[in-house]
DNA sequence: TTGTACGCGTTATCAC
DNA sequence: GTGATAACGCGTACAA
């Protein structure tokens, strides 16, 4: 369609330039391979002088890897999601490879079939469960596929998680350990298994203490979504404690209705715990109580496996620790 | 280096398994060629046995168009730059082209480089300056070039720019319309165009109003930034009644400051507006006066631009409009 | 409608 | 160290 456009520079139009051999040029840009100076210089000084850079389109064409990695996610523009991928991004970028990244919101299959269209190396799944057919279409066409916290018993891909229940537990004691007997967890309708993997195990590990949780769930994972849970939760006289919100951004909002809309004083009257630590976290209007996720951590543990030699693919399954944040919203006893 | 991985499946195989051409397969997934419908069925079956996914990295070659458009940009994971880059890569997606994302805090150079050699149709710069030789040579090689929020005078590219002056003129008029007189701006030390803008722009309009302004710059473009230039400001006991923020997050830093280091009431003894309209400047904490850039009109624009026949290519020049958005943080009057 | 042959820009292999 | 040649997977002009 957009046929009459000038055309990018070939490794022929520079070989012509220079006087020398196309495989000239080629070698010149192949590390460790065999040039004299000479040559080397004229390449150079042709290629500059054209603008020539490689075609990695043609190159991926040869060598069994284009470099790039697809990064499939929704709701990207989230705190959380925007650091992950950020931190993905660069480390991808300083391993030599490439991110393309997938909107999957609209469409898990449409976004995982440009995946393959595009022949990347490794396809990093950030959100939405894909069919487990294309998983194996992937895993057979020798994509890396690398679900990051699905906790969904999917065969086949590589799985990194974060420790969802170990967080959830700590959170516990750490209520405890502050006093809070009245429980509740404030989660969205969105039924990420993140999400519920926090949710469950938080409940358990209160019943084991002959703890009841009340448990409220409303609207997407955001803002609005936890000040709403408040509002849920706040109104009888009897109100929890003690309460943890499975995102930062549901504390945030939880935290706003709570002081603005019933006056309760934080953590005297009501002891917060939120989790992925977002920057607003650290605001001191909030200064709350958090789950960090190492994202470093995770994302170098992508890159790894996004670039390490292709053989026996066995599937993995990381847990990515998750220390808690201590600051202002949990009495300190 | 990754040899020993299975290949992905190509063409050909679709077509012995098929029993017809390798063209036959081609046309089958090209719009608009004609096939029989016998054919096509039995190429369809055969490929979603094999998994098959046409190479767009091959057709790239072919064809002008790799449907590959890059953004690069740095600090991706604020909350503005992040929703810019969702907007995007959803527009592009939608354009059916693939966004493919690179960083460019450590090196624009080399990130520009990247685009040219994956054969990017167009490369969208959100932040950084790129040296004018590179942008010729993307230009040369017939690679559109989009720059977003560069008040640099660059000729060459499409430039589109967030109406800056527009805006601090508005701000200027909201404070006094509030009574204010004693005015102030938060700025950093970026040096960033469009900030700097703003700056200059408020400054000057305040002058032919016979006002002076008191700048402060601080550090990053961050909430501790708008923290610093707060206890700047507020110290002296004639401190400012108005303040422009050049951005929300120094706007969020400020008013957190402002309230909670020296007991200020917003907007009754300050006003404040910021700009961007961050997801947190709607947040009951703040409810924050700001400017509302219409990313989606931004997004479409560069979509427009990216996807457009490529014929004169003369540097467009546009203005993207930048309404207020009056929530609680100026005074009514 | 279908198949054959060629070219897109690379790199790897092989003689020289 | 260098240059010819084959091959990668695909689209398409051409002939059938």
């Amino acid at each position: 369609m957009d046929k009459p456009r000038k055309a990018f520079t070939s490794a022929k139009q520079v070989a012509e330039l220079a006087g020398v051999s196309r495989s000239a040029v080629s070698r010149t840009f192949t590390p460790g391979a065999s040039v004299s100076e000479e040559t080397r210089k004229r390449v150079i000084s042709a290629s500059e002088k054209l603008g020539y850079h490689v075609n990695h389109l043609a190159r991926g064409l040869l060598r069994q890897s284009s470099g790039i990695v697809c990064l499939v996610a929704a709701d990207t523009d989230t705190p959380y999601m925007s650091r992950m991928i950020r931190m993905l991004v660069r480390s991808l970028q300083q391993a030599g490879k490439v991110a393309m990244v997938l909107e999957s919101s609209e469409n898990v299959d449409h976004a995982l079939r440009q995946t393959l269209n595009y022949r990347a190396d490794a396809t990093v799944v950030l959100s939405g469960t894909p069919p487990q057919s294309l998983i194996r279409t992937c895993l057979d066409n020798g994509q890396r596929l690398i679900l990051i916290n699905r906790d969904d018993q999917l065969s086949g891909p590589h799985n990194l998680s974060l420790d969802n229940r170990g967080a959830a537990s700590a959170a516990l004691r750490a209520l405890l350990g502050a006093g809070c007997r009245r429980l509740a967890l404030v989660n969205s309708e969105a039924g990420t298994p993140s999400l519920m993997t926090r949710e469950r195990a938080f409940v358990e590990e209160a019943e084991k203490e002959g703890l009841e949780v009340v448990v409220t769930r409303n609207g997407h994972t955001s803002y609005e979504a936890g000040a709403l849970g408040a509002r849920r939760l706040l109104s009888s006289r009897e109100h929890p404690d003690g309460v943890f919100c499975v995102t930062d951004l549901l504390a945030c909002g939880f935290m706003d209705a709570a002081r603005q809309e019933f006056g309760l004083t934080i953590p005297d009257q009501l002891s917060v715990i939120g989790f992925d630590d977002i920057e607003q976290a650290g605001w001191s209007s909030y200064r709350l109580t958090t789950f960090s996720p190492n994202v470093a951590a995770l994302a170098g543990r992508v890159v790894e496996l996004a670039t390490m030699a292709g053989g026996a693919e066995e599937s993995h399954r990381d847990l990515i620790e998750v220390p808690l944040v201590r600051r202002d919203t949990v009495r300190q006893s």
